[in-house]
RNA sequence: UCCUCCUUAGCUCAGUUGGUUAGAGCAUCUGACUGUUAAUCAGAGGGUCGCCCGUUCAAGUCGGGCAGGGGGAGCCA
């Protein structure tokens, strides 16, 4: 049965809480159900009350700690001995889902304020205990990641996720308040020359050799679902640029498929990105903006979810203390984030990041494994890590790449010395993850983005949409994409992106 | 895809120079206890030592191949 809450219980101890998320919508809730957040919140007693969840642990026959996910902290259930069948209590295992209604009380234990003394005890859903896999004890990441469907339940997944929730509400948060237009970009596309990676293809003709065959064997897309060649997009940026040239500034927030053979802690097959796209922007804006952002979802992840986030920075020092010494890292995960919010980000040109490099004494003393001899090298990781965790010790924004490592979008810097063309890009490096934004002005002048694209060799046949927008009222714009993913990893100090995602896609994977 | 390490009970791990019935903690089951905090105490059950092939009188242990996983690299967000 479902009732509308409006008791006071609700309008007193979270009217705030309420009033925020939505202050003219009521909760209906199951059988008058209170969420655990809000009763251990209020600390309130001497109420009736029923709370639903799932039994972490079942102690001394007599204290269930109850968890339904809003919080990281378990309610205390106590049934006092023999007031319940045997029969019931037998079903009280871990991983059950039990419906307790009763007293909240003025905890008579120490460890927990309130509690509640159940007056009636209802199993919703059984747990075989020799069968469920997940026992009141600390688990490995790389287990839980084969039990995906059941990580939620733990300490460590519920403070991943919540703060997942918060960082994707901000994202629209800030870019609502900036008056971006949300856009949504399609996930199927014709165009193979994003330039960004190995792509999935999306057919709907058998895969057993008997699709229709053009006459040089080659297979006939004509006859596919779309009447053509189509793939999982790899980025929205084209299609944003578009839509930009109307709205002015528009983000898009998706999923996004790379096909590449990548086994790292920081790719996935599948992954959300958010890209936004600015018209009368440039570098420096753009850098200004992404900055403005990240800092903006960083601190409302730390205003809204501090508990998780003390949680999963505890959770962190534990597991720094395992490394040796020289491995550790000196900032703890709160400080770091501290001092992310806090602190200018550091901006440096490839030219600059090269003679930084070049002059190093790590580089002198040949302790990279690829030495920086000179200008035009793409930068390997450990350029990157040496220049963000060493040099620097802050995130670093990175600009003006050669054009040669460069994508064909990215606006040719004017003035350049001979042999040194350099483009408008921009990537921000992040301590411990490396790369988290890329993206640049964008070539708005027709001949030169003709001309390079001619260069690399993309059809510009294929792109005459995207070129259209160059032919009419073209003009100066920037914009960057930020894998959501990494940015989860940094705030949560999880070292595997797999651990970020609910249910990752990679390489051999695809559970769930 | 490359380099490297790992795979022993449900989980986390130990297992000596190759040697006879392969161990521990936690979990599970049984019992005791009852204001516990990953409860405690006693007892019990639980193993194709990832898979295949080889060396050997004898392989968890040595060699090869395969699979899965971790870390690093490349591709990138």
């Amino acid at each position: 049965m479902t009732h509308l809450i409006c008791a006071d219980l609700f309008s007193s101890v979270s009217s705030a809480f309420l009033s925020y998320l939505c202050p003219p919508i009521y909760f209906y809730m199951f059988n008058n159900r209170t969420r655990i957040k809000e009763l251990l919140a209020s600390e309130k007693a001497n109420y009736e009350t029923t709370v639903m969840g799932w039994v972490r642990t079942f102690r001394n026959n007599q204290f269930i700690a109850l968890n339904d996910g809003s919080t990281n902290n378990n309610i205390q259930v106590v049934a006092e001995l023999g007031k319940f069948d045997e029969a019931i209590l037998k079903r009280i295992t871990t991983g059950a889902c039990i419906k307790a209604t009763g007293e909240i009380i003025l905890s008579l234990g120490k460890g927990q304020k309130v509690e509640l003394k159940a007056t009636s005890i209802e199993i919703l859903g059984d747990s075989d205990a020799e069968k469920f896999p997940l026992q009141p004890k600390k688990h490995s990441l790389e287990f839980l990641r084969e039990i995906a469907h059941l990580r939620f339940r733990t300490n460590t997944f519920g403070a991943v996720f919540r703060v997942r929730h918060a960082l994707a509400f901000a994202v629209h948060d800030f870019f609502n308040k900036k008056n971006f237009v949300y856009l949504h970009t399609p996930i199927i596309t014709a165009s193979d020359a994003e330039g960004a990676g190995e792509m999935f293809r999306v057919t709907t003709l058998p895969i057993d050799g008997t699709a229709p065959k053009n006459d040089d064997g080659s297979i006939n897309f004509k006859e596919d679902f779309f009447g053509r060649s189509t793939n999982l997009t790899v980025s929205g940026q084209l299609e944003g640029e578009l839509a930009a040239m109307a709205f002015s500034d528009i983000y898009t927030f998706g999923p996004t498929f790379r096909a590449e053979n990548s086994n790292t802690t920081r790719h996935l097959a599948e992954f959300w990105m958010i890209e936004p796209e600015m018209a009368f922007h440039d570098l420096e804006d753009n850098a200004n903006l992404a900055e403005e952002f990240i800092k903006y979802i960083i601190k409302y992840a730390m205003d809204n979810n501090k508990e998780d986030l003390e949680f999963l920075a505890q959770r962190l020092e534990e597991e720094e203390k395992q490394k040796p010494q020289n491995e550790r890292s000196e900032l703890g995960l709160m400080d770091k984030l501290n001092f992310v919010v806090n602190n200018s980000f550091e901006r440096i040109t490839y030219t600059e990041a090269i003679e930084i490099l070049k002059e190093s004494n790590h580089n002198k003393k040949k302790k990279f494994q690829y030495l920086v001899e000179g200008w035009g090298i793409d930068l390997q990781s450990e350029h990157e890590r040496y220049l963000v965790e060493k040099h620097f010790k802050k995130p670093v924004i990175l600009t003006n790449y050669p054009a040669a490592i460069k994508a064909f979008y990215m606006r040719q810097d004017d003035n350049c010395e001979p042999g040194r063309q350099t483009v408008a890009a921009m990537d921000i490096l992040a301590p411990g993850i490396g790369e988290i934004v890329g993206g640049s002005q964008r070539e708005e002048r027709m001949d030169k983005l003709t001309k390079r694209m001619e260069e690399m060799h993309i059809p510009a046949e294929e792109l005459w949409w995207y070129l259209d927008t160059r032919r009419f009222g073209a003009c100066p714009h920037a914009g960057f994409g930020l894998g959501f993913e990494r940015l989860v990893q940094f705030v949560t100090g999880m070292g595997n992106i797999r651990d970020v995602i609910p249910f990752p896609r990679y390489p051999k994977s695809a559970e769930f």
